[in-house]
RNA sequence: GCCCGAGUGGUGAAAUCGGCAGACACAGCGGACUUAAAAUCCGUCGCCCUUUUGGGAAUGGGGGUUCAAGUCCCCCCUCGGGCACCA
C-alpha cells in the first residue's frame, strides 16, 4: 500500500535491525551488581517449524512490550529466547525429504531467528538455548541420572499409549479423547511395553497444594491442573474372599456408607478377575468385558456404556459387619483408578444404584434424612452431610465424622487405611524415536540378565545422538539400528553392553530450559545456583493456554525435583503466568485446511513489523481471542504515518508561548502517560493504552493551527513529542527508535527513563457533570473542577432543561457525587 | 453431569471503584482536493418512531437490590474451553 507522511517502514526497520544486530546494548546486565531490580520476562519458546505464525507474533509482541517497558522503568531485564528443537516433525521431514533432522532443525532456527529480528523482538541472544544441541541435552541426561539415583526415574512394564502415526509412546497428557494430540484422526492404542517413568506422583500433593500459592496464575489453569491431578481422599478397605486366600482391596470416598454395601464390584482387569479366568465360563465373560471397555475407551464412549456386569458366584466379607456380599465384575469399574475394585452402595451412589436396579441387587439405606423439598424420600443420597442409621456403633453419627472414625477403626483392625488417590499417573518419558535426548542407560548381561538398567556416570556424558543415520518408521527405535550407538562398554564389568535406544519425551527439554537461560554457556553444570537465585522465580511467563497441563505441570514438577536435589531454592518456576488468547480469522481458528492462515512475513512486507505487532496488541485485550483484520493493520499504518508526519514537522519547533492550547496539550499528555502506565501495571489492556495514545495524537493534529500560530511553547511541543515516542516504544520499537533520532534525542529510547505522569498537570479545570432526574439523563452541565456539592447542585438546578423537569414536582432527594453526577429524585 | 471463561452497534472493542453505554479503531456514507484515481483532510455514522424539535426501548433472557446496574445478587439461555462411569 502507499503510505503517506513520508513513513517508510521497510527503510526504518531494516536500518534499526542492522544496528541492533551489531550492538548488544539491549541485553540484560550480566551481574547482580548492577543495582537495578531484576525482571525476568519470558515467553514460551517455539518449536522450530521453520516459520513463525501470527499467533507467535502476538505472544512475543506482548512479552516484548513488557520487557521494553521494564527496561524503561529501570529494571535489569532478562528477556531470552530459545528453541524447543527436538521432536517428531524433524524426523518426518527427514522421511519425506531425506534431510537429516539436525540440519533441518538448525536451518529452521536460522530462518525463524531472522523473522524474530525482522519483527524487532528484543531478545537477549547471548543466552540463546537450543535443546537439540549436546551442550543442552547432556544436562537432560545428567538430570536423568540424578533422578535415577534418587529413585525418581524407573523402568517398568505397563500398558502405554501408542500412537501408530507417531510410531511411539505418548504420555497420558498427550492423549486427548483417546486420540493423539498431534494426530486428531488417529486412535491411540494400548500396548504393553517396558518404559521409563518419572515419579511425578511423588509430588502430586505438593503440586496440588502449590496451586494455592500461585496467585499470579489464571484461575483457569490452576483449576485444570487440579482436575488433572485429581486428588481424592478416601479409604482402602479389605474384603476377604470367602474360601480363598484372596483379599479384594476396595477404594471408597464414602466409608461411612459401608453398612449399605450390597456387593463388591471389580474391574474385568482386576487381579481377582484374572484368577477367575481358570473357570472357562467366567473367562469368556471377562474377556468380552475387557474388549468392550477397550472399544469404548478408544472411541471415548466409556461414560456412555450401559452398566453391565455378572455375578462371579463368589462372596467377600464386609469387615465392618461380617456380612457376606457377592463379588461381581462390572464394566463401569476401571482397573487403573483406585484399586480397580469398589464396594457397591446402591442407596448412596448413583452409579451403584443404576447397576443394582438393573440386576435386582438389594438397596440398603444407611443415611437418614434423605428427603427432597416436597418431603418425598429420595432413592439415594449422595451428599455426605446426613446422619447414619443402621450402622452399628456409628448410628446417629454425622457422615463426615463417621468417615474419619470408621477409617481409623479399619486401620486399627488391620483391614483398612485412610488414603489419597490421584488421577495423575507417573510420567512416561520413553519415546521410540530418534530425534530426542538419548537416555543414559546401558544393559549388560552382568546385571539382571541384561534386563536391568545400569546408569552411566556423569563423566560419560553427553551420550551423543549419532548423526548419520537412516530414519525409518518401522520396527522400533531408529537408534536400535545403529550398531555404533548401541554397542558400548559396560560401566560395571567392562564387557560389551547395549545402550538404551529410547529417547526422552521432548517435554523433558522444556521442563527446565528457562533455568538454563540464566547461565546458558555453563559447561560444568546445568546452571549456577547463584545465577538462578538472582533471576528466579520468573516474574512473568507468557504463553498459550494449551500448555496448561502438559508443560506447566511438568516444569513445576521439575522445579520441585531440582529443589530437592539442592540445585535451586525456589519452589515454583513462575510467579505470574499469563495465557494469551488465540488469533482467529473469519471467526475460526487458523488452519491450512481452512485456508485462513495469516502470514507474518506478508504482513511485514505490506505494513511493516511495527504496525503488525501493534495491531496484534490493539485489536483486543491480550487475554482474549483476536480476530485478525488486515484493514485494522492498515489503520495502524495510517496512525504511525500521522505520528511520523507530526514528529517530523515539529522536531525542531522553536518559539511560541503556552496559551490555552498549550495547556490543553500538556494536560492531555499527562493524562495519556497516566493511562498507559496504568495499563502496564497489571491489566495489560494495551488496546486501551494504544487508543489513548491515538487520542493524544489526534489532539496534536487538531492543535496544528494553534501551534503554527505560536500558541504553544517549544518546551510543551518537545515534551509531548518525547513522551509520545517513549510511549510508542514498547509497541512499535523500530518506529520509536527512528522518531527518537528525529527529535534529536541521543542514546537509546528503550533505556531512557519512562515518563512520569504529573497529576497536577493532568487535572481538568472544568468538568462536565451529567444531570439526571429520577435516574434519567436530562443534560450535562459544565462546572469548575473544584466545585463543591452546593455549587454543583445549584448549577444543575439553574439549567433550563432541568428546571423544566422539576416544575410542579416535589424533590425528594438530591444525590450529588462531586465531579461525577447529580440526580434529582422527584415525585 | 461437574468446573472455568465469555455474551455490549455492521465489525474489533471501551466503560479499571455501582455514576453520561458504545471511547479508540475497522467498514460504510457524504464532501474537499484531483482531469481521474490513490493518498490526505473535513463531516457523518448503534436501533425504532419523528420533517424538524424531540421521544422511546436498549449491554443474551427473566427477576431483585439501589437515587442510579453492562458492572452487585438470584434464576435461566447460548457459545467457547477443561474434566468426566475417578468410586
Amino acid at each position: 500500500m502507499a503510505i503517506s507522511g513520508g513513513y517508510e517502514p521497510a527503510e526504518i526497520e531494516s536500518k534499526w535491525q542492522a544496528r541492533w544486530d551489531a550492538d548488544k546494548t539491549l541485553y540484560a546486565a550480566e551481574g547482580h551488581e548492577c543495582g537495578k531490580p531484576k525482571y525476568y520476562c519470558l515467553e514460551m519458546l517455539p518449536y522450530p517449524s521453520g516459520a513463525l505464525h501470527i499467533g507467535h507474533v502476538r505472544n512475543y509482541a506482548i512479552g516484548d512490550a513488557l520487557a521494553r517497558f521494564h527496561w524503561m522503568k529501570g529494571y535489569n531485564v532478562l528477556h531470552p529466547m530459545g528453541w524447543d528443537a527436538f521432536g517428531l516433525p524433524a524426523e518426518n521431514a527427514a522421511l519425506k525429504n531425506g534431510v537429516p533432522p539436525r540440519e533441518w532443525t538448525l536451518s529452521n532456527i536460522a530462518a525463524m531467528k531472522k523473522q524474530f529480528n525482522r519483527l524487532g523482538m528484543g531478545f537477549d541472544w547471548a543466552t540463546e538455548v537450543t535443546t537439540c544441541l549436546p551442550d543442552y541435552y547432556r544436562w537432560n541426561q545428567w538430570f536423568f541420572l540424578k533422578m535415577f539415583e534418587a529413585g525418581l526415574a524407573y523402568r517398568k512394564k505397563s500398558k502405554v499409549n501408542w500412537c501408530p502415526a507417531c510410531a511411539t509412546v505418548l504420555a497420558n497428557e498427550q492423549v486427548i479423547n483417546g486420540r493423539c494430540w498431534r494426530h486428531e484422526e488417529t486412535l491411540v492404542e494400548q500396548r504393553d511395553l517396558t518404559q521409563w517413568f518419572l515419579r511425578i506422583t511423588k509430588y502430586a500433593d505438593e503440586l496440588v497444594a502449590g496451586l494455592d500459592t500461585l496467585e499470579g496464575w489464571p484461575e483457569k489453569v490452576r483449576t485444570m491442573q487440579r482436575n488433572w491431578i485429581g486428588r481424592s481422599e478416601g479409604t482402602f478397605v479389605d474384603f476377604n474372599v470367602v474360601a480363598s486366600g484372596t483379599t479384594i482391596k476396595v477404594f471408597t470416598t464414602r466409608v461411612d456408607t459401608i453398612f449399605g454395601a450390597t456387593s463388591v464390584q471389580i474391574a474385568p482387569e482386576h487381579p481377582f478377575a484374572k484368577e477367575l479366568m481358570s473357570q472357562p465360563d467366567l473367562a469368556m465373560k471377562i474377556e468380552a468385558m475387557i474388549a468392550q471397555q477397550k472399544v469404548a475407551r478408544e472411541s471415548d464412549a466409556l461414560g456412555a456404556l450401559v452398566k453391565e456386569g455378572f455375578d462371579t458366584g463368589r462372596f467377600a466379607v464386609n469387615p465392618f459387619n461380617g456380612e457376606r456380599v457377592p463379588v461381581w465384575v462390572g464394566n463401569y469399574i476401571l482397573a487403573d483408578y483406585g484399586t480397580g475394585a469398589i464396594m457397591s452402595v446402591p442407596a448412596h451412589d448413583e452409579r451403584d444404584f443404576e447397576f443394582a436396579t438393573r440386576y435386582g441387587l438389594p438397596v440398603v439405606r444407611v443415611v437418614a434424612g434423605n428427603v427432597d423439598g416436597a418431603g418425598m424420600e429420595l432413592p439415594f443420597l449422595a451428599e455426605d452431610d446426613g446422619v447414619l442409621i443402621d450402622s452399628a456403633e456409628w448410628t446417629g453419627m454425622s457422615c463426615l465424622e463417621a468417615q474419619g472414625k470408621m477409617a481409623a477403626f479399619a486401620e486399627a483392625g488391620g483391614f483398612g487405611k485412610s488414603t489419597v488417590t490421584y488421577r495423575l499417573k507417573d510420567w512416561g518419558v520413553s519415546r521410540q524415536r530418534y530425534w530426542g535426548t538419548p537416555i543414559p542407560m546401558v544393559y549388560c548381561s552382568c546385571t539382571g540378565g541384561g534386563q536391568e538398567p545400569i546408569a552411566l556416570s556423569e563423566s560419560d556424558l553427553p551420550v551423543l545422538l549419532p548423526e548419520a543415520i537412516s530414519i525409518t518408521q518401522e520396527g522400533g527405535s531408529p537408534l536400535g539400528k545403529v550398531p555404533s550407538f548401541v554397542d558400548t562398554v559396560c560401566p560395571k564389568c567392562g564387557g560389551p553392553a547395549k545402550r538404551e535406544t529410547d529417547t526422552m519425551d521432548t517435554f523433558v527439554d522444556s521442563s527446565w530450559y528457562f533455568y538454563r537461560y540464566t547461565d546458558a554457556h555453563n559447561a560444568t553444570a546445568p546452571f549456577d545456583k547463584a545465577k538462578v537465585g538472582y533471576w528466579f522465580p520468573i516474574d512473568q511467563y507468557i504463553g498459550g493456554v494449551e500448555h496448561a497441563i502438559l508443560h506447566l505441570i511438568y516444569s513445576r514438577f521439575w522445579t520441585k525435583v531440582m529443589r530437592d536435589l539442592g540445585l535451586i531454592a525456589n519452589d515454583e518456576p513462575a510467579a505470574r503466568l499469563f495465557t494469551q488468547g488465540m488469533v482467529i480469522k473469519d471467526g475460526a481458528k487458523m488452519s491450512k485446511s481452512k485456508g485462513n492462515v495469516v502470514s507474518p512475513d506478508l504482513m511485514i512486507e505490506r505494513y511493516g513489523a511495527d504496525a503488525t505487532r501493534m495491531y496484534a496488541l490493539f485489536a483486543a485485550p491480550p487475554d482474549r481471542d483476536l480476530e485478525w483484520d488486515e484493514n485494522g493493520v492498515a489503520g495502524i499504518v495510517r496512525f504511525l504515518a500521522k505520528v511520523h508526519r507530526l514528529v517530523g514537522k515539529y522536531a525542531g519547533f522553536a518559539g511560541g508561548r503556552d496559551g490555552n492550547v498549550g495547556k490543553m496539550l500538556l494536560r492531555k499528555l499527562h493524562q495519556t502517560i497516566g493511562k498507559v502506565t496504568l495499563d502496564f501495571s497489571g491489566r495489560w489492556h494495551f488496546n486501551t493504552s494504544i487508543s489513548s495514545v491515538m487520542i493524544l495524537v489526534n489532539e496534536v493534529q487538531s492543535a496544528e493551527a494553534a501551534i503554527d500560530g505560536g500558541q504553544v511553547s517549544a518546551a510543551t511541543v518537545k515534551a509531548v513529542l518525547k513522551a509520545l515516542v517513549q510511549m510508542l516504544a514498547p509497541f512499535a520499537p523500530f518506529f520509536a527508535a527512528e522518531m527518537w533520532e528525529t527529535i534529536g534525542e541521543s542514546g537509546v529510547v528503550f533505556r531512557a527513563a519512562w515518563p512520569e505522569a504529573d497529576e497536577a498537570l493532568a487535572r481538568e479545570d472544568e468538568v462536565e457533570i451529567p444531570v439526571q432526574v429520577n435516574g434519567k439523563l436530562v443534560t450535562v452541565v459544565k462546572v469548575a473542577a473544584e466545585s463543591g456539592r452546593e455549587d454543583v447542585e445549584s448549577a444543575a438546578k439553574a439549567d433550563e432543561k432541568v428546571a423544566a423537569k422539576l416544575v410542579g414536582k416535589m424533590v425528594v432527594k438530591v444525590v450529588v457525587v462531586p465531579a461525577k453526577l447529580v440526580n434529582f429524585v422527584v415525585k
